[in-house]
DNA sequence: GCGGATCGCTTACCGTTGGAAAGTAGGCAC
DNA sequence: GTGCCTACTTTCCAACGGTAAGCGATCCGC
């Protein structure tokens, strides 16, 4: 809310407002994707990952990576050869993120079928 | 990316894709955020969640929780009052989720600290 | 030597999304 | 009547993301 609370509480607020940005970046769909195709097939090129990532953009998928670069989560190497040869893998923080995360991949895999009923039901009101 | 393969695979992609879709709704920041309030404080008001969630519109925050409804994330209890009163709880299926998604907070303020790390270590590159 | 292909981007354009702020409904205290 | 309360809804505008085209450097076929 645009509302700036009296602000009480400081550091612990501080902190929780950093965490929860950081989950804003990291919890981004196509970051997850990427991890996720990553932690499956090791190192992968430019390309290679543009069609393993379904449904990104040649735009996004450059941003996304240029992100997890900075962020520390993979490691871009370039190998001056022509055409170009570009290959991307997990750091050691990406996987542990990958790992953190598998959870939540999971959950969407049990629960699928509960959420399109949910769903539909909702959808049905009057 | 717009290439749409040749599709060898059927069923599998089928469910990774229903899957991916789910994960892109359900990793939403502003939707993670409100579970782990929610998850925190048990039932809540519409104008308390939006002083609890840092940052989150009005606008987004009536979307975040209608989608959420929806997916059978939360219940909405009306109190037919005046002025209105609006309650807001976590279903099972909410509260699980919150627990699938757990590790990626715990990991977030484990990794803090390395990530700024990363990012100022990349700006400063050439 | 010249056009086309390859690969990893970058850029231009443009529709969709999200934020800030004002408005709405409907009874109630003054 | 005037204004306030809450949970939205609406309006306007800026930013984000998709589509498609271009770029640069080299090798291949002719």
């Amino acid at each position: 809310m645009s509302v700036t609370a009296p602000d009480g509480c400081q550091i612990d607020h501080r902190v929780e407002a950093l965490v929860t940005d950081l989950i804003g970046r990291v919890a981004d769909k196509w970051t997850m994707v990427v991890i996720e195709v990553l932690a499956a097939q090791g190192e992968m090129r430019f390309t290679a990952l543009g069609h393993a990532v379904t449904g990104i953009s040649q735009k996004m998928l450059t941003q996304t990576l240029r992100q997890m670069e900075r962020d520390g989560l993979v490691i871009r190497t370039v190998h001056p050869v022509i055409p170009p040869r570009v290959e991307y893998r997990l750091t050691d923080l990406g996987l542990s993120l990958g790992d953190a995360f598998c959870g939540v991949w999971i959950w969407a895999e049990q629960n699928l079928a509960r959420i399109e009923t949910a769903r539909e039901k909702f959808d049905q009101r009057p």
